[in-house]
DNA sequence: CCTTAATGTGTTATAATGACGCAATGTAAT
DNA sequence: ATTACATTGCGTCATTATAACACATTAAGG
């Protein structure tokens, strides 16, 4: 895959690249999907190369969905990074050694490559976290779990955690986390384990009912021990709404 | 320049450019820095290319301090720009053919770039539009009265303006538009500038101050029609402690 | 049947916000 | 000089949002 790329490198932008951070939620925990190449001893973000014919949104969708097999879920550019190093330790000589690939073409990959960062919110059960070859492992793993990865990729999670606790404030957020019937107490440990933070019970169901994104079903949540919590589901029209709109108005 | 650049286009990123969208506040105007090649018909943002032995943010400073001589201000990054067809009308062979660049150097230039956007705040005083050369005309036009941009100029500059309205509500602003010394009322017209919308005088005044980054100098504003206003400037030390922190916590 | 651990609903004090009123101040017109 | 006027500075009040907390309800399990 890697090597088709580089050997057809006159059909990729050059030293640009995308990583995209793929959150889920499960157990009450937040999930990264990443990837650890069997060779390798660190993990990393899924990312891929960008088709010359290709907006460079839509080769994020295509990693997303190569990853993962959802479409249409929740995907926006938050950063790009592009320290002058942040490469050069990683794209060396012993890779085109070992994909057999021949110098010229090889230099393709030899050079600073920026990478456009990308984040996801996606429904964990709805997603089989996708190999492309039996040479990588593809997995969830939670944030707070999170191994040694390679090159900055920690500083790429670390920045889409940090704007999607930022975007917490400013827009509507679970209709891509959480399956289409949950509970209110399940939203709230969303949002806790995101913000990493305790939040009061009867005011988060105050304010969450409030911004008029919820609809109460007359449905009560089965199999559980103590108090059968009510389920809700989200009302896709008024979420979009507010999507758009936002939140806070602030001044 | 373009040509020294094209000619030893090894030494720069391939297929990636910085915009900068510099704002600055004059006349109770948002101002945004703009550059007319003379023989175009159109107004572009000021940008660059990144060396290859540069972080993207150093290009960036780079730009901006090769246009506006300031240092050490507010600068951004916002986003990353690449549709496929963004720059096809622009880069053609006919700049090539004027500059007298042999087609095989020429290839750097003929390619979908990808650009970097970022936006800076800064003094209106303290700049001297600075043109590179004297093909080029710089100049601080009101964004309100922005003539048509090159390729996808005015999309980026309206992005660059959202974003700026958006992180109004998560930071202070102000530092790097106001001369050191201003009123309130001064205060308030940029903020009611940037979000193109009224604010109540006296709702401002308290909110404002609440913030807890504003110093009430001893001194008011001279010549001016109508009574002196108070003459106020920004507590340094907490004004970047409230930039760390934000100013909404929101959850 | 009682304990336990959740959920659902409500209350209260405090703080933030939005919509105004009015006096003080300096310019400009008469 | 006096007055009209625009603008600033400071304050009020009703409404809304927020934080902290009390209590009843529900289901599981000993």
């Amino acid at each position: 895959m890697l090597k088709d790329i580089i050997e057809n490198s006159e059909n990729y932008q050059p030293g640009l690249s995308i990583d995209c951070v793929i959150f889920g939620f499960h157990d009450n925990q937040l999930k990264v999907l990443l990837i650890k190449v069997d060779k390798s001893q660190k993990w990393s973000l899924p990312g891929g190369f960008i088709p010359v014919d290709q907006d460079i949104d839509t080769a994020a969708i295509t990693v997303l969905n190569s990853r993962t097999g959802v479409e249409g879920v929740f995907l926006r550019q938050f950063a790009t990074f592009g320290k002058v190093n942040r490469n050069e330790q990683h794209f060396d000589k012993k890779i085109l050694e070992y994909l057999k690939i021949e110098e010229e073409k090889g230099k393709w990959l030899l050079r600073r490559f920026v990478t456009i960062g990308y984040y996801a919110l996606v429904d964990f059960l709805k997603i089989i976290p996708n190999s492309m070859n039996r040479n990588e492992t593809v997995e969830w793993i939670d944030h707070k779990e999170v191994p040694e990865l390679i090159l900055d990729h920690k500083e790429i999670l670390d920045k889409a955690l940090d704007t999607l606790r930022m975007e917490l404030n400013l827009m509507p957020i679970g209709y891509n986390l959480l399956p289409e019937k949950f509970t209110i107490p399940e939203l709230q440990k969303l949002y806790e384990t995101i913000l990493d933070k305790k939040l009061d019970r009867r005011n988060f169901l105050r304010k969450i009912t409030n911004i008029g994104i919820l609809s109460k079903l007359d449905e009560k949540k089965s199999n559980v021990a103590h108090k059968a919590p009510n389920l809700y589901s989200f009302d896709k029209e008024k979420y979009e709404e507010v999507l758009k709109i936002g939140l806070n108005q602030g001044w």
